[in-house]
DNA sequence: GCACTTTACTGACATCATGTCAATCATTCA
DNA sequence: TGAATGATTGACATGATGTCAGTAAAGTGC
């Protein structure tokens, strides 16, 4: 029995909308000023120009607000990497340029990069259907749905080796691009010690990673 | 000037040093239990049966108490990874054993691998030469120096590849396996549900990272 | 336009963890 | 024994979190 909502009923849902993602907009700038550790809620409040009281209408703490940027990032990231596979014909390219994106996405949005890390190495204990921690699960998702894309396509092409399980694929290479980033962007400065810059690293992690994908030699496509 | 300690200045020494890895003791419990963020100095003081305050006379902060805890799990990190190398006689074998250790490593001390992840994610603004973050730091360097005595080792007995940077290779190996656990242990319910078992998972991401490191057909030893 | 309802928003509060310090307790040493 | 040194703590100030009752504002029906 449900009515058809009424005009201003739809243009507050809209307003109630912009407003949650000018606090996530507000949380981005403070997350990445201060650090997701030492943010204060009250300082995002502040960014936004509203109460803190009513950041917790919108978030019920600090852990949904990084959930939040969390889905952005990822729905960010999933469109540099179509992108990137998309510009390219083959298979096997079209993995080399995911994984060039995901650096260049990690160097162009550090923020979304530390909101990621986080969020991987966070061990949560039970995730409800409908939480928005299961929200950001089910946009890593769709993220790897590209790296499947192109491998399937390299099966195809015979550009890579047939896979069985792609997803198995799809997140081991998740797992080594996002490790390596990782050590490249936050111990930039120890690499830098031990004589190695943080883009030869990376450059190098993509070389060395991909070799498991080659297909066998004679191998029909 | 200075002169020969006392035999009671040694001993308190001594007696200090065993307060302070009962602290670590405490906070390693509570962690394990409560998790890094939720865990509080109040839980670690009472299960040390010692003032809150006596905490911070030791650890300027829960940053250094976890810190302690990072350098403990490297100290049994690099033990494990040394006697699985040499376990094996050619190098490449002995790189095998290492990713396999460290994946039994973070099975067998989840609270050390999520120290270690926490500290792989946290970026640092400075690193005091002293700091006990540079400590960690260090402590990281000698796991390293095993993967790399492997790494020569294969290239002395031709199982694999010369390298000329054996850091850079040592570096991104420990990225890929670290991020490859790293998803097998806080995603493992998530692997459940797309129908992979976090050990599936596991093995498969040491075959397929190892193959950068295969010697080219006919290189000479 | 006016009453009335629903929704957006906030100030003030209770709670709780952190980090500090002066004061106390225990021990070594002369 | 009594001074001195070091270990330990209770009590405090500070600051962040999350909640809630209450106010302001916008929407609705007349």
């Amino acid at each position: 029995m449900s009515r058809k909502p009424s005009r201003s009923r739809l243009r507050r849902d809209d307003e109630k909308e912009r407003r949650r993602e000018a606090l996530i907009d507000a949380a981005e700038a403070v997350f990445a000023r201060h650090g997701f550790e030492a943010a204060k809620m009250e300082d995002v409040a502040r960014r936004a120009r509203v109460s803190r009281a009513l950041v917790y209408v919108y978030f019920k703490n600090k852990a949904e607000l990084q959930f939040a940027v969390c889905r952005r990032a990822l729905r960010v990231l999933r469109e540099r990497l179509s992108a990137a596979a998309d510009g390219e014909k083959r298979g096997y390219d079209k993995i080399v340029a995911i994984g060039r994106a995901y650096m260049a996405f990690a160097s162009e949005f550090p923020l979304y990069f530390a909101a990621l890390s986080r969020f991987e190495a966070h061990q949560p204990d039970r995730i409800d259907a409908g939480s928005s921690e299961r929200a950001v699960l089910e946009a890593g998702v769709a993220v790897h749905e590209v790296t499947i894309a192109a491998l399937t396509a390299g099966a195809r092409d015979g550009t890579i080796a047939r896979i069985d399980k792609p997803m198995l694929v799809a997140l081991t290479l998740w797992g080594y691009t996002h490790g390596a980033i990782q050590i490249a962007q936050t111990k930039a400065a120890f690499l830098e010690e031990v004589g190695l810059s943080a883009d030869e690293f990376l450059a190098h992690a993509i070389r060395f990673g991909l070799q498991g994908l080659r297909p066998a030699k004679g191998a029909k496509p």
